[in-house]
DNA sequence: TCCTCACTGAAGCTGAAACTTCAGTCTCGG
DNA sequence: CCGAGACTGAAGTTTCAGCTTCAGTGAGGA
């Protein structure tokens, strides 16, 4: 299990309350690591570490300004993330729809 | 963090890569237990663990038939999945829009 | 210039999650 | 009725993700 694609990375990294507490939190707009690290009650380092996460499969953002990194949403993930939803759940339609088998089998 | 939500509980479901793989054979129809852990190269206790988990957050069905039980997908996980990200991302595009803040910042 | 503030990198710790084994239970075919 | 096959439950093991601390680095105010 290497390598994984990335909606494998955006599900994993979806999975953490902290990582979804951080999202909600720059839901509410831009944030630096400090502004998201008090009221989670958890260190600089942590933050850093989930903000790194986020970014690398596109839930987040971030760009140094001064000696401050202010973080943001980044969208692109989540559109992601809705497509691939949306494409399971076509698949399973049309098998359903091609055999019919809910009624047969419930 | 007690007590999660059901989006909580679907998001941290969805971040482990076996029931990922799991929903994957799912999603091309019904399976059993074994027919679910052989693929997968681990035990028939492992697949009922994960099974449990997905139930509990209304991603996979279940019942049983005779001794085999026969699993399935269950849209509804999904559907609630769906509609948290379109949820999401209105309250996004809201702040956004009434900010006006994507050039200014950048 | 010097100090503080905001972070970053490296390295180690720890608890929860995923997995295992093993001993049942229940179903079905012969 | 007996045996094999499909799971289930309990209990133990192990891995690793999330966390910490601490020692830098670099920006900015006095």
């Amino acid at each position: 299990m290497e390598a994984q694609s990335e909606i494998d990375r955006i599900l994993q990294a979806l999975g953490d309350p902290t990582r979804r507490a951080i999202l909600a939190r720059l839901g509410e707009g831009p944030q630096s690591i400090s502004g998201l690290a008090e009221p989670l009650g958890v260190s600089l380092t942590a933050v850093s570490q989930h903000l790194q996460i986020l970014q690398d499969c596109g839930l987040a953002q971030s760009r140094k300004v001064g000696r401050v990194r202010s973080c943001r949403i980044d969208t692109q993930g989540f559109r992601t993330l809705e497509n691939w939803i949306r494409d399971q759940r076509s698949v399973w339609e049309q098998r359903l729809d091609r055999l019919g088998d809910i009624a047969a089998e419930d």
